[in-house]
DNA sequence: GCAATTGTTGGGAG
DNA sequence: GCTCCCAACAATTG
């Protein structure tokens, strides 16, 4: 789930419940996913503060308190929970007790984490050096961040410290908008296919960030990665699926031939 | 038992 | 140095 545009969705969700309220208290229910504190240090660092504004870098999502940032990382399975209950789930991580409800970090498999920060250093120290963020991308980044590259488009796509924000999903999404082969060398891209790209780019994530998800129905590629028989939402042909950049990718043989 | 999964990291190979 | 591939991490589902 979590890329770009669903943290963007954790981000309004976080910012319609969470932030301006006060923390009251801080229940770590699996210390494991605490990356650089323990729940004693996240909880005297958070608690009695109030949550700030959060911003979003990347597929990272800081939530400043008093004199604290947390960091959040949602792997492959993470997300935020809100609720005015305690209306508990066996995978809640983490729960912010505040004045209005509980705001909980939710993750399945803990391939994500939470990360304590007091400074702008410690906070890139976490999330190592990261791109310009996606949705941010003009025509002429593009062109300037693509030059020196070499190797495939999609893990040029999928790679953080080039660009901020898209993993597998959006990767093949982008690339599907735009008729490029995912497994296109960059070098073979013209200044035409760059534009096809940008505007995909653009495009993909203008919407998803609307839904605050990639939408899995209607003229998305993703609607048909979890299908039985996967064809193109476009031309109906038969999709193609094989690991590209080392992930599994899903595209349309007649749109993006090789 | 096996393979698959939206993410990141490190090691080794070329 | 760059890029790719694989395994690992972790938990669950088919």
């Amino acid at each position: 789930m979590p890329e770009l545009s669903d943290v963007e969705g954790f981000k309004r969700y976080f910012t319609r419940y969470a932030a301006g309220h006060r923390i009251e208290g801080v229940e770590v229910r699996d210390e494991e996913i605490l990356r650089n504190t323990s729940a004693q240090g996240l909880g005297r660092a958070v608690s009695g503060e109030q949550f700030d504004e959060p911003q979003r870098r990347g597929k990272w999502l800081l939530a400043p308190a008093g004199n604290s940032v947390v960091v959040m990382h949602f792997g492959m399975t993470g997300g935020l929970d809100w609720s005015g209950e305690a209306d508990r789930h066996e995978h809640d991580r983490v729960v912010f007790r505040l004045d209005s409800g509980e705001l909980r970090y939710r993750a399945q498999r803990k391939l994500g984490g939470v990360w304590l920060a007091g400074d702008e250093r410690e906070i890139e120290e976490i999330t190592g050096p990261l791109g310009p963020d996606a949705d941010e991308v003009t025509r002429e980044d593009l062109t300037t961040l693509l030059k020196q590259r070499r190797g495939g488009i999609k893990s040029a796509l999928m790679d953080q410290e080039l660009i901020a924000g898209i993993g597998n999903e959006l990767s093949d999404e982008i690339l599907w908008r735009a008729r490029i082969n995912p497994g296109t060398q960059v070098s073979d891209l013209d200044e035409g296919d760059l534009d096809d790209l940008h505007e995909a780019m653009e495009g993909v994530l203008r919407d998803s960030i609307k839904h605050g998800v990639i939408p899995s129905e209607g003229e998305w590629l993703n609607s048909q990665r979890r299908a039985d028989d996967p064809t193109c939402p476009r031309c109906g042909a038969k999709l193609e699926k094989e690991t590209v950049a080392g992930r599994s990718s899903f595209w349309c043989p007649k749109e993006q031939p090789r």
